[in-house]
DNA sequence: AGATTGAACGGATTATTGATTATTCAGAAA
DNA sequence: TTTCTGAATAATCAATAATCCGTTCAATCT
């Protein structure tokens, strides 16, 4: 079936086209099919929806995005914490950019993310899988890491939930936005009370 | 001016009684000034408007509240990571509470901040302050406190916004997001490289 | 004078209607 | 038989009309 794989592809090329230059919801599926040179009801053979082509584009955009990030997780010369750092400030940047600035990349998010829901699950589960291959590498080098990683990966994503959807919150610059997820990386690092006086709560 | 205030009161009340039962958009500023045995015009001599009427109840709501946090950021007979833990546990059961059973309260404070976007700034600046009480309290105490209070007071907020607004995020029961909490609060305690092994990023 | 009213204004909200368009499927083409 | 079409369907969206309600203010009352 790699004749029905080229043919899929061509048509997120199409769509991709259309959904860039006029928004998600002012692209018709006829539009898509004539630039496909077929009709509206063949499409429906290859993908089972309009939504479900907007989640193969973001799909394929992310995939690219996590091969990034896992380079940065990886990244030789680099310790733990400065990997991490550079891991949380790829993320942010891009989400800053791709949604604060480009209003058709915002639509297709929003509109994924309130019809798919499970989908933000999915890249969330995606990402934890890179920093638990981060804290994994960190540990064959050597340095200290804790035990339960899985966990300590949500609870790093729990905690930079700010940064991860920066336009929920708040109309932060990009600029205010990296002070603070300086800050709160460095509290996630050495912890409020860094020379261990404190027992846990 | 006792009269004038007298009459306030009176106000708030009956807009709290209407609010409450039939919704914020569903009671009429007229309802609220015949509760009142006023005509609507009146009413305007006393607020400046309906948004006013509910800022009012939010914040005599959220005074309450606040006074609660205080205590217990002032609780004798705990360490400061207690008192800190006790402080955003109430916190999100609080939110929690408000705005996932009650869809009155949920109407409420979806209409405040979209129209009033300053408001949840002010509630981050009050219960910051309390946090830097608190420290400030840990520090006449003898226990360790980072130098910069403020600034880490913001940072605890950066990293327990998922928690502050619950519902905004996703589907979580209580009992769920109680344990993500309890885990974020152990790493901004104790950090991720607790034996303080990591160079600050 | 100062306090209060309630009718009038206009912005917003809802209801109604008429397109537009995602999706399906009976049948034509290959 | 398998692949594809395009008209039919049903759901959604946009435009318009109708209504409602927050707010104002000229007039009335105390």
């Amino acid at each position: 079936m790699a004749e029905k794989d080229t043919i899929r592809e061509q048509i997120v090329q199409a769509a991709k086209k259309r959904f860039s230059h006029f928004g998600y919801a002012k692209t018709t599926m006829a539009e898509v099919a004539t630039d496909c040179c077929m009709s509206p009801g063949n499409l429906y053979r290859f993908y089972s929806g309009k939504l479900d082509i907007a989640e193969a584009i973001a799909t394929e955009d992310y995939t690219k995005h996590l091969d990034h990030l896992r380079k940065l997780a990886m990244a030789p010369g680099k310790s733990g914490p400065e990997r991490l750092h550079d891991l949380l400030f790829e993320e942010l940047r891009r989400t800053y950019h791709k949604l604060e600035k480009d209003p058709r990349a915002y639509e297709m998010a929003v509109v994924i993310s309130r019809e798919r829901p499970e989908y933000a699950n999915w890249m969330l589960r995606e990402e934890r899988k890179i920093l638990v291959e981060m804290m994994e590498e960190a540990e064959r080098r050597g340095e200290y890491v804790p035990p339960d990683k899985e966990f300590t990966a949500e609870m790093i994503q729990s905690a930079t939930m700010k940064f991860r959807y920066p336009q929920l919150w708040s109309k932060l610059t990009l600029p205010k936005l990296e002070r603070e997820l300086e800050g709160v990386i460095k509290l996630l690092i050495n912890g409020i009370c860094p020379q261990g006086r404190a027992k846990a709560a």
